[in-house]
Parts: C-alpha cells; sequence; structure tokens
DNA sequence: GGGTTCATGTAATGGGTTACATGATTCC
DNA sequence: GGAATCATGTAACCCATTACATGAACCC
C-alpha cells in the first residue's frame, strides 16, 4: 500500500498542512505508525507535481507560513481508481487502519467489502494460529505460547468488531451516514 | 528494533535455515510482518560476518543444501545487552511482538518488564483516542468513528490480555517455566 | 509437461528515517 | 535565557522489497 495514496485520502477529509498530517497520525499512534515529516513533505510534494493536489499558502502575521492541500479532482479519480481496484489480502494491522481509511473515502460499499476481506483474512490467520497451538503441545516455548495466545486474542477481538460494525452499516446505518452528504 | 536481531533472537530457540525462518514468520501473518528472502538471507550473512552467529552447510542427497545458522557465543551476549539497555516506548503492534519474543529470550524479569511498557503505552494510547472521541463529537465522520472505535476495540483486548498475562507470570508461573531450564 | 515445495543467493530499486538547516513565538 | 511548539524543507543513508538466477525433487 502506497503511503502516498493514504495521505491523498486523509486529504479528501479536510484540507491540511503536513504539519497537521504528522499530528492526525501522532494521534493514531501505533495503529497507523509515525511517519517522519521527510516523508510526508515529499509525498506532498509529488502528489503537488502530479497534480493530485492543489496548495494554499496561508501567511500568518505572527506565525510561521502554511501550506494547505486539498485534494484535486484528478486525485479524487486516482483514488476512486484504487477503492475500486484493489483487493487487499493479508495486510498488516497498519496496512488494514491506512486502507480502513481509504476505503470509506468514496463509497459505503467498498468500506464494507474491505471490511468483509478483513475479516476473512483474521478468520484464515486464527486457524494457523490454532493449528500452531496444536503442534505446540509437546514443545513448550514460552514466548510461542505467549505471542499465541496474543494473536488469538487480538484476533477475537477484532472479528467481535468486524461483525458488530459490519452488522451496523448493513442492516441499521450509522447516524452520521445520512448527514454526510457526498 | 532491528530485525536483524530479531532474527538472532529466533535462533536462540533452535538453529535454524533462512528458509525456516521465511516460515516460521509465514506463519504468524501480519503478527510479525513477512520479511523477503532478500532480507532474510542478507541478514543472516551480516550476522555471520560479525561472527554473531554459526553455520553448518547440511547436505542432503535428494535435497537442496541447507544452511542451519545457529546462534553464536558473542551474539548472545549482544542480545543479552539488548534485553537490559532497551526501553521500548511506542512500538507498533509489529514491533511489540518482535520484542515480545526477544524479552523472552534471557530473562523472565525482562519479559514482565517489556509486558509492563506495553501497558503502559496502551493506556496512554487509550488516553489520546478516547479525548479524540470527545472532540469528534461534534464533526461526525464516519472513517475517524470507525478507525476510533477499532483502535479502542483493540486496546480494550490487549490490555485485558496483557493484565491477566502479567497476572499469570508474577503471582503462578506458567508450567512450562520450570521445565524449560537453560 | 507444468506447477509447487524446498533452498539459496545477488543487484537494482524504492522509499522511509535520520540528520541537518532555518526561524519566529510562547511558556517556564 | 532556554525549552517547546509551530512550520517547512533537503540530502544522505539504511534497509526492505522486487526481480532475477539456479536447480532438483515431487505430485497432478
Amino acid at each position: 500500500m502506497n503511503f502516498r495514496l493514504f495521505i491523498l485520502g486523509l486529504l479528501t477529509q479536510q484540507a491540511m498542512s503536513g504539519y497537521d498530517i504528522k499530528c492526525v497520525l501522532k494521534r493514531l499512534g501505533w495503529l497507523v505508525g509515525n511517519p517522519s515529516f521527510g516523508s510526508i513533505y515529499t509525498n506532498l510534494h509529488a502528489l503537488l507535481k502530479d497534480g493530485l493536489v492543489t496548495v494554499k499558502v496561508i501567511a500568518n502575521p505572527h506565525k510561521p507560513v502554511r501550506k494547505v492541500y486539498s485534494i484535486a479532482e484528478p486525485g479524487r479519480q486516482v483514488l476512486q481508481k484504487w477503492v475500486n481496484d484493489t483487493v487487499t489480502s493479508k495486510a498488516s494491522l497498519k496496512t488494514f487502519v491506512m486502507n480502513l481509511i481509504l476505503a470509506g473515502v468514496l463509497s459505503p460499499a467498498a468500506l464494507i467489502a474491505h471490511l468483509q476481506q478483513r475479516r476473512d483474512q483474521i478468520v484464515a490467520h486464527q486457524a494457523v494460529l490454532e493449528q500452531t497451538t496444536r503442534e505446540l503441545d509437546e514443545e513448550i516455548d514460552l514466548r510461542k505460547y505467549l505471542v499465541k495466545e496474543y494473536g488469538l486474542a487480538l484476533a477475537a477481538a477484532e472479528l467481535a468488531w468486524l461483525d458488530s460494525t459490519l452488522d451496523r452499516l448493513t442492516h441499521q446505518p450509522l447516524p452520521m451516514e445520512e448527514t454526510r452528504g457526498n
């Protein structure tokens, strides 16, 4: 998955500066990682060069200049295309969260499809871990045991969340769905 | 965190070839990521050059040659030093799992300390996400809402696991603890 | 005959981190 | 006066991925 694309996705939410993006991602903590300024600014420049975003330079009298980026129409199209085309089998948690944000951008259907994909992935992952358990019965290694347990605990939690979220999204749309529009 | 070091940690468990390592990691799925052969072999070569591991070339008549790597005494020392020195604040889930495996290598105390560190981290992360919730009350964005919910669900699950594991490790050692010896 | 598993390796490429440069304001 | 926040940017470096090369069994 492209971090570049992810930034583009964030901009659909609202126009932001590189610094803003850094803050948002920092707040999400280990869910998406903490990309450095070097990466953020470079990607923003590339997006601009490709015409996928536009900049507005805002000069505050008592503060440093801010460069606020907005997504442009070509950017929306690229994003749309990505959402339609991409099938994400086996992604890390970090990648999943980034995709979660991207997939929700343009269509609710893509969002649901994405969650369902993740669900399949988790079920498969769970099966592999549980199989490891059985093989592990004889050879007792504390670390392997802990990692396996940890993985299963997270998988169960994630599955529960996915099921309840999918249920809510398909049967009773969240309240904000109607109010958003676009 | 160094992937190189992580490989070294895996070798304390048992001697392995590059191919074996690949299989073990594949099995753990997104918990640790799926490093490529290119990375594994290159790191193994580097470890060998630094004298942290040793190789034994095993030629099977009907199979390709296997190069089985074992950790050497200097390697153990480097690992020990790393376990003693490293304080891991804010790590991704992937990094945490790698550290979990590494920390358990040499001392149970390091393992407990590591889990406790993660616990602190999760609590902090939880607080930030919950704060975001409150600020989010007015501006309603489905994606932000989902990511936040997802993060909190995972945090709760992880916290529960950490608490129960810490309790078990400190009060009633797991059965395997005594049988291991080393 | 062709795909899969086992098994190792190297080189180019890509892309994120680290480190550095700059500079004003605000809080202790 | 000095640390921290706000704010942007570039270049070197590290290192993982990708792509390529090789080769023998085994199963369909």
